[in-house]
DNA sequence: TGAATAGTGTCTTTGAGACAATATCAT
DNA sequence: ATGATATTGTCTCAAAGACACTATTCA
């Protein structure tokens, strides 16, 4: 990569920083993964600063594997937070991404997984970062089944309901749910029954 | 502004641009303003490096005045284009925005108005970048009447359809366009007559 | 059998799309 | 009157929402 080239030498440069709100389902709710570098610090997302010849996407990949643990991730970039006194360490802007995975591949001892409705309070513009990204997922969840795989295949229609009903926050009627997922679902003619009543047929994604 | 504080001054930093495509109707057909530099450098967008202290949309506006004459701009964000190699000169980013205005107010002997259909070759990956304002535009078009304000009010209902029209890049029902925007109009009551034919009632926005 | 769960039938409403009819003006 | 343009009526179709019904299983 040529550096100092004529035109670039001359401004200063801010600090590019990747910060990722990592959503996933627990509890029937929809969480934001969170983690704090020693106990007494507000909570935060996982974040670091773009290294040269990285892409975004990798730097935030990185901050992931190594702050929280994650692997098998593919951040989404949603917005750039660029207030020049939003971080009081200097001029950083901060390229926010989110991503979606199973809350099982989320399992550590430095993270926390919490409800978007019961956010305590983060640094910076955090919780800006988190509402892009639970805007972008919901958004993603009211028109096809599943599309982040959070479900393992295969999967009841009750299953995939109670899945979107903890992201979108709200109850869903079951026949019109069925009905707007069915074509992008395909049936796999096998049952599974749980329980009493009539076994639930599973489906894979279309 | 704190500078080289604990753990800033580390890290190499990439130049933060930004690069602004303003879309406008001309003649017709959707345009976005282009420039260069000098006779044969290749078509570029208006676009310029972020100063410290600045929020990117004032960089952003400070470019199009600077460089193309233009004012009373509000650019919005788009998207980071992040490659790594994608600028000659070396590690630079670019913030893409855009912003629709009237084909008047952009009237300068630096830029010209070329149809989003008919590109020419652009730099770097400034053709992505009209790609992505384009989707934006045509989005916020298709619910609702003339959101960018190009259209002085009053207008008749012709107008406004001729104007989506040419936003869309297609022909559309002039009953089911009536409908459609009919509840973002407040009807004036006035009417305008043009040529033959019975006279138009004038709108404005709702 | 009865409770529980899965799935379907169908009615209503809404809106898009399309065609036809009516209204109002210039010539 | 005739042509041109504006506006409305109405038909069809599709999809969402909602309620009721049928189907299949366990206790």
């Amino acid at each position: 990569m040529a550096q100092h080239v004529h035109g670039l030498e001359d401004y200063p440069r801010p600090s590019v920083a990747v910060d990722t709100a990592v959503l996933t389902v627990a509890e029937g709710a929809l969480c934001v993964m969170l983690l704090r570098e020693t106990g007494k610090d507000p909570w935060r997302l996982p974040g670091t600063f773009v290294h040269p010849g990285e892409r975004l996407v990798d730097a935030a990949t990185r901050a992931l594997r190594e702050k929280a643990g994650v692997s098998s991730i593919h951040p989404r970039q949603l917005h750039v937070f660029d207030a020049p006194d939003r971080d009081d360490r200097g001029w950083v802007m901060s390229v926010a991404h989110y991503d979606v995975l199973p809350a099982a591949s989320l399992a550590s001892d430095r993270v926390r997984l919490v409800p978007v409705a019961e956010l305590p309070p983060l640094v910076y513009d955090h919780a800006e970062i988190v509402a892009f990204a639970v805007d972008a997922v919901r958004g993603a969840y009211r028109g096809s089944p599943d599309p982040s795989h959070l479900l393992e295949e295969p999967f009841t229609m009750r299953g995939l309901r109670r899945l979107h009903e903890a992201v979108l926050g709200r109850r869903l009627l079951p026949d019109t749910f069925r009905r707007a997922m069915l074509s992008g679902l395909a049936a796999t003619g096998e049952l599974f029954a749980e329980g009493r009543g009539r076994p639930a047929e599973l489906y894979r994604r279309a």
